[in-house]
DNA sequence: CTGATTGTTGAGGTG
DNA sequence: ACACCTCAACAATCA
């Protein structure tokens, strides 16, 4: 198609090599292309972002634009600060686009926005173009061959997987890329209303990148900064980029031993400096590695050692296990839509009466953003967990790495994940995953929520008598305490013997390490001298409670569809005794009184937010609307990269 | 259909 | 150091 004016919307495939879409679009053999990212909204407002994962985001971009830039000069990756749902439809006809491609997004959020984007290119007469690429199989064939169910283990994806065929070997990184067309804008721009900045605590200056125009300050298009954002600056060691990621994979694939004997459950969590696994998951996220990519070259290796008759590690505990792992939840996803990211609605996770459960709205179905403090208790000991001063030093060294870092090993995250749901707090899967889903430079919604679902025993897996120590999980692989020296600083000269109990140390070695064990974690120094809180409970005997609650949410067998769960009746089953807020006969589907109010359906809508019509909502400019009231902060926390907003068109 | 086995990654004990 | 057993006990898979 030689006069294709061509539109490639880069999303979460932040890279040049083995990319189906790219292909695509090249295939057009197109006479312009216009590499764009569109700015979100969502991202910036709206999802749970913290600076760290920001800056990985732009490091990717930056990276992918400097790649494209070497291979056009007169082309780089163009960021335009607007999303996307409201930018497309007036840059198809500015820029005389013929076809819009891109990385398909099975994300509830990315469908949802990719669903409108798609209806007003087709108002457009723009031809769409979309390819899988962010998985080693489409989500949505292996949904198929799955009979169309989600996959819930790990043996049902694989035989899915063989059904949809083999997983498609890695396309060659284009030589070169076409010219850019015009880039003169003559638009106006609509920005999004950052009224509930829900990443505010991030920023401590004025959030500038929408005032500044389409083009940015300098009226280039270029890569923002986190400064440009407003946003503090990050405190993690870890660095995005294809580029960064692709050397990284040769010197991981260098080792042969390494590579084809990984275990999973053999790596240390204690490990750091280096950590005890690649550390390619944020990379994958942002699809600047490609798992396919990935997947065929650990198989060359593991291949060369089969045939020099040398040990190899397998799926699901091997390198290419843990990729698979990562398309489970993704098909899983696939088929459950925003429901999987909730226990309220959810057909395959079991309902457990949490503690802080979601509030939900009974109309959408959807969880709102906010939740229940049915103790205050335990709304304590949740904040206690997220800042790492539980007083259970193991699980504050991985909680404090995560608030630095943004990356913990995965067995620190079943260990802290464990402590907060089934073993230890009996706190909501769903506010640890938003706590995740803020701090992990590797945020991927299906991973995170699929993961939180499997430690918390409410979907995946179900042995809740397995339940992981505080104590004695650390103590197995770093008896030392040089994980909690390094993370949980006032700590770093406690005895050995005390260090994975520091309370149970007497007053003498506290005063001769130079901390005192003493409170709730409100104070952290008396007198010049640091304080470390004693233990927010005594774990035995909430592993003790926590079973039991567990063990009867099991006996009483629920899920989150069942009707009972949303009318709010399911407090009948349960004695009143029970953990959790199991009192009374009948209340909220997350455990209180009453039901939260079904906001912002007085027009009687129904369906997901992004997708709603208001008569009351205003776009000049594709007559589409989006009703911000309606699409509540964490109703729209799952997708990616893009928005639903309130307009305001710019002066 | 039944019953045995298996399930990426528990803890605590023994030999 | 490491293999193996028991504790209590869920649910998918397979013969």
């Amino acid at each position: 198609m030689p006069n294709a004016r061509v539109l490639y919307w880069f999303r979460t495939d932040l890279r040049l090599h083995d990319s189906p879409a790219l292909k695509a679009a090249l295939d057009l053999k197109p006479e312009v292309l216009y590499p764009i990212w569109c700015w979100d909204s969502h991202y910036v407002y709206h999802a749970r972002v913290g600076n760290n994962r920001w800056q990985f985001l732009l490091d990717c971009m930056e990276d992918v634009s400097k790649s494209i830039t070497k291979l056009n000069g007169k082309s780089k990756l163009f960021v335009l600060r607007e999303p996307a749902v409201t930018l497309l439809p007036k840059l198809f006809k500015a820029w005389r686009i013929t076809h819009l491609v891109f990385e398909k997004d099975t994300d509830s959020y990315g469908r949802d926005r990719d669903a409108q984007v798609m209806e007003s290119a087709k108002k457009a007469g723009v031809e769409v173009l979309f390819e899988s690429g962010r998985t080693l199989w489409d989500s949505d064939k292996v949904v198929k061959a799955n009979g169309g169910k989600p996959t819930m283990s790990i043996t049902q994806l694989q035989h899915a997987g063989e059904k949809v065929g083999n997983i498609a070997a890695a396309i060659e990184t284009p030589e070169n890329l076409p010219d850019p067309g015009d880039l003169k804008l003559d638009i106006g721009q609509t920005q999004p209303d950052g009224a509930s900045d829900i990443n505010a605590k991030y920023r401590d200056g004025e959030e500038v990148s929408y005032g500044s125009g389409i083009a940015g300050p300098n009226n280039d298009f270029a890569v923002p900064t986190l400064e440009e954002l407003g946003m503090k600056p990050a405190t993690t060691p870890h660095r995005g980029g294809e580029s960064v990621v692709l050397q990284k994979l040769e010197e991981i694939l260098s080792d042969s031993d390494y590579t084809g004997t990984f275990e999973k459950p053999k790596t240390s969590p204690a490990a750091f400096e280096p950590q005890s696994t690649c550390l390619t998951s944020p990379y994958l996220h942002f699809g600047a590695l490609s798992c396919r990519y990935f997947y065929h070259r650990v198989e060359e290796v593991t291949e060369a050692r089969r045939k020099a008759k040398k040990n190899i590690s397998v799926p699901p505990t091997s390198l290419t296990g843990q990729l698979l792992f990562r398309d489970m939840y993704f098909a899983a996803q696939a088929a459950l839509g925003w429901s999987f990211g909730q226990t309220y609605n959810n057909s395959h996770c079991r309902f457990v009466p949490w503690h802080l459960p979601s509030k939900v709205n009974v109309e959408t179905k959807l969880i709102t953003g906010g939740y229940e403090v049915d103790d205050a208790e335990k709304e304590k000991e949740f904040q206690r967990w997220a800042k790492g001063m539980t007083g259970f030093p193991w699980i504050d060294a991985i909680m404090r790495q995560l608030n630095i870092e943004g990356w913990i090993h995965h067995l620190a995250r079943h260990a802290v994940a464990c402590f907060l749901t089934r073993g230890g707090c009996y706190i909501s899967w769903e506010r640890g995953a938003e706590v995740f889903e803020e701090l992990l430079i590797d945020h991927e919604a299906a991973c995170n929520i699929g993961n939180w679902q499997w430690l918390s025993c409410t979907a995946f897996y179900s042995q809740f008598y397995r339940c992981y120590s505080p104590v004695a999980f650390g103590k197995k692989w770093d008896e030392n305490g040089d994980f909690i020296r390094k993370f949980v600083p006032e700590l770093k000269d406690f005895p050995k013997k005390f260090i994975y109990e520091p309370h149970k140390a007497p007053i003498q070695d506290q005063k001769k390490a130079g901390v005192l064990i003493s409170g709730d974690g409100a104070e952290t120094e008396r007198g010049g001298v640091p304080v470390y809180p004693k233990p927010m409970f005594d774990f035995p005997t909430q592993r003790e409670v926590c079973i039991q609650g567990i063990k009867q949410a099991y006996h009483v067998g629920l899920h989150g569809n069942d009707a009972k769960v949303l009318d709010g009746t399911w407090k009948q089953l349960f004695d009143d005794n029970g953990e959790g807020p199991t009192e009374g006969e009948q209340g909220g589907p997350g455990g209180m009184l009453s039901f939260e109010d079904a906001e912002g359906t007085e027009d009687g809508h129904h369906g997901s937010p992004i997708l709603k019509r208001s008569s009351k909502a205003e776009n000049p400019s594709s007559g589409q609307q989006s009703n911000v009231k309606t699409a509540h902060k964490r109703d729209r926390s799952q997708g990616t990269l893009d928005g639903a907003f309130a307009k305001r068109a710019k002066k």
